[in-house]
DNA sequence: GCTTTACTTGAACGATCACTCAAACGTCAT
DNA sequence: ATGACGTTTGAGTGATCGTTCAAGTAAAGC
């Protein structure tokens, strides 16, 4: 038959999202990628058919393991908002020995430098958002239905409200001297998670 | 003597600031810069330097004028907390008639387009960013002071809650499929901060 | 009117951008 | 071995990037 691709596709697209994910879009150029790839343009091209269409995998990539992460989460919690709550908590500290490409949301950080009108990326973003914003809300119904929280909750309110806050925590762990302070930003949005719990 | 400049070096610095905050620092061109300040390269390069000298003003520019809006707010309140309740609901909806360049922070933005280490622009952004928090500290003392918020309270710690929070709210008002709900969510975030008020 | 001085102009610079493609190469079936 | 077929290579594409500078131009002092 044919000769075989000697990379690894999985492997190459978590190079990628580890690039893409720490510089940005804009800032990460071809020659940044054939390095941290080791792949020549001509595979590059071959392979993903352009740099836009291989962020656009690895930004699907970098979604698709958040909401995994998210929903281990939540099915390894006593109740749905200690689950929220441990996923906040979870943020504000990571893995120190592993520690991500950046602290702050790849999907904000594309939301951010994309143009309002139009382009792919931005649609694709945008729908993965809603995407981890409708997971919340399924929790925040679950605890609801649960009589955890108050009955006449709304969870898509409760939802956003966590989305955004968890955007916040994630744009301010970005800066280099936020230092500890993360954490205890991340334990206050916790508490406030918990907070909501009728006694 | 000699020539004097046939620009107004304040609007040019608006129409930048304007094109910087829309489309940050990367994807704006300097041809795009010409375009919107009216200014052929030598002359832009002869007023300000380079464009990342440009930008750095743009920033400051957009920095003191954030402090000044601020400030403003919260000497029109009739308390501190109440001030900082109607920051967070102004932003929640801008003027419609002249909305800004971009519902996001150009802080923020900034901060998650630049590199971590080193680079003038992030030590810049991360400066004026404490900037902020430290005045959103400041109005947190006012009101423990006051005995507006639990005598206990850290205003540090709330100051730092709120500038995440707002740093939230503005990136998902950002989502093009936002619509009605930011206002809400600013409504949600105003309202948790009048819920600090010892009654 | 002439000189001086500062500002504006726009062509041009080298570097880098995303991207292409013909040739070299490797791996299979035969 | 040989031919078929997909992959890898890297020099090279034109475009655009941020930036420079010599020449041209306008205003003030004399």
């Amino acid at each position: 038959m044919a000769r075989k691709a000697s990379y690894d596709r999985d492997e190459v697209l978590q190079k990628a999202l580890e690039l893409f994910w720490a510089k940005g879009y804009h800032a990460t150029s071809l020659k940044d990628l054939e390095v941290a790839l080791d792949m020549r343009p001509g595979s590059i091209y071959a392979a993903f058919g352009s740099k836009e269409a291989l962020f656009a995998e690895t930004l699907k990539r970098y979604a698709e393991r958040s909401q995994v992460q998210f929903d281990r989460t939540i099915a390894g919690a006593p109740t749905p908002l200690a689950g929220l709550a441990a996923h906040v908590r979870a943020l504000g500290c990571p893995p120190e020995d592993k520690a991500p490409p950046s602290r702050a949301c790849m999907l904000v950080k594309t939301l951010l430098e994309t143009p309002d009108d139009g382009v792919e990326l931005r649609r694709l973003t945008e729908e993965r958002m809603q995407g981890i914003e409708a997971g919340f809300a399924t929790v925040f119904r679950a605890a609801r239905d649960a009589g955890q929280i108050a009955p006449d909750s709304d969870p898509e309110r409760l939802a956003r409200r966590l989305q955004a806050a968890v955007f916040g925590l994630r744009a301010y762990a970005q800066r280099s001297d936020a230092g500890g302070r993360t954490a205890e930003l991340a334990e206050d949005i916790a508490r406030d998670l918990e907070a909501l719990a009728v006694r």
